[in-house]
DNA sequence: GAGATACACGGAGGTCCCTCCGCTTTCCCC
DNA sequence: GGGGAAAGCGGAGGGACCTCCGTGTATCTC
């Protein structure tokens, strides 16, 4: 229930540990990736980023099989700084509020990431997430809701999972909109449909 | 306010109408393109389409900038259908049913016509689209939410772009993610956000 | 420490995407 | 119908993605 990303010498779950070369490597991999996002702006080659890493681009794409993937691990510690400010919000905020908040904080953070990035390949994969990323971020809006449930703030009848979609599909919206667009009124109406409201 | 979409010879607004040439390899590509989807379930590079409607590659690129131009031409018809049905539903049903009812229309007809293509480069460009049919979405979802700002069964404070985001980033995650999930109570929560309730 | 074994590496190569520009065809005007 | 300009055509070619499998190397066992 609170997933916290894994060790750098572990990075899979419960698997054995990695080989020592394995984890070497990876380690490049990601140093090189950083590096290169934050210089040339994210339209990097995964071949570059290889090469940069003095690895094999297969080596790369063992570890790494989506190139999301290789960018969340880029940026585990951000996230982790993200879902951790779930419960800072609602302890200082009401449910909703804390909410829209955390939202709001998540997308600063989506936005910032898939800026960098993602202009790559025109549109792709923004908002696209790996799967425990994807679990982390319902497991915090599930912590969320049940405290907005409890509190009457927010709706109990719905499905945390459901809120994941429609959130990381705003962010993919948006992402490849068109700039001028904010999209704190999507999250608005986010916040909105899970407020108690008429009868449905 | 009632974009209908271009008629075959004019493909593309005010502009100069098209060569004959260039008419005749565009219809060959929409045909080619419509024949290639059913037959391989989506799957095709667009340099076989090219080959297979007789033209070269760079004729194809020319006439539609992006695949998913080249997907809207294929189902441009059926799009008329969907958006057409609005009205219908409009006089039949409430606004805020009339809105559920659509939306329904809408994802299923997205739902198909991605299921048959965008497998092709994994989960890319699903739920994209043009700038033409974004607006004539939204031209619909406009119409609808004045009808309800009017009767009162929906909100009448929020932007119909707004709405359209929402939804075709819910099309795009949900085409992109697992498929037993279901897109109806995203639909469903995309309404509750809509209807006028509690004091924002 | 030597042998065995599974784990990991690397990069060549196939596929697809998409641009670019010299050539061809249509259309307009006389 | 003939000439010229504008519109359109085609496909070679370069870049990126990603797979596949022969080779190399860490780790384990004795």
């Amino acid at each position: 229930m609170t997933p916290t990303h894994p060790a750098p010498d572990d990075p899979c779950g419960p698997g054995r540990p990695l080989r020592a070369d394995a984890r070497r490597n990876r380690e490049r991999i990601v140093s090189a990736a950083r590096a290169a996002f934050i210089a040339s702006g994210g339209a990097v080659p995964l071949d570059d980023i290889a090469r940069e890493a003095g690895v094999g681009i297969g080596t790369l794409y063992r570890h790494f099989p989506t190139r999301e993937a290789l960018v969340e691990a880029v940026y585990a510690g951000e996230l982790d700084t993200v879902t951790d400010s779930a419960r800072r919000l609602l302890a200082e905020l009401p449910p909703d509020e804390a909410l829209r908040a955390w939202l709001e904080r998540y997308a600063r953070f989506a936005a910032a990431k898939h800026g960098t990035i993602d202009t790559l390949r025109a549109g792709w994969a923004a908002g696209r997430i790996t799967a425990p990323t994807r679990e982390r971020v319902t497991a915090e809006i599930r912590t969320i809701l049940v405290a907005g449930a409890e509190s009457g703030a927010l709706r109990a009848d719905v499905d945390p999972e459901d809120v994941t979609t429609l959130l990381l599909g705003t962010f993919q919206a948006t992402a490849t909109g068109d700039p001028g667009r904010r999209v704190e009124p999507l999250l608005a109406l986010i916040v909105d449909a899970l407020r108690p409201g008429t009868p449905r």
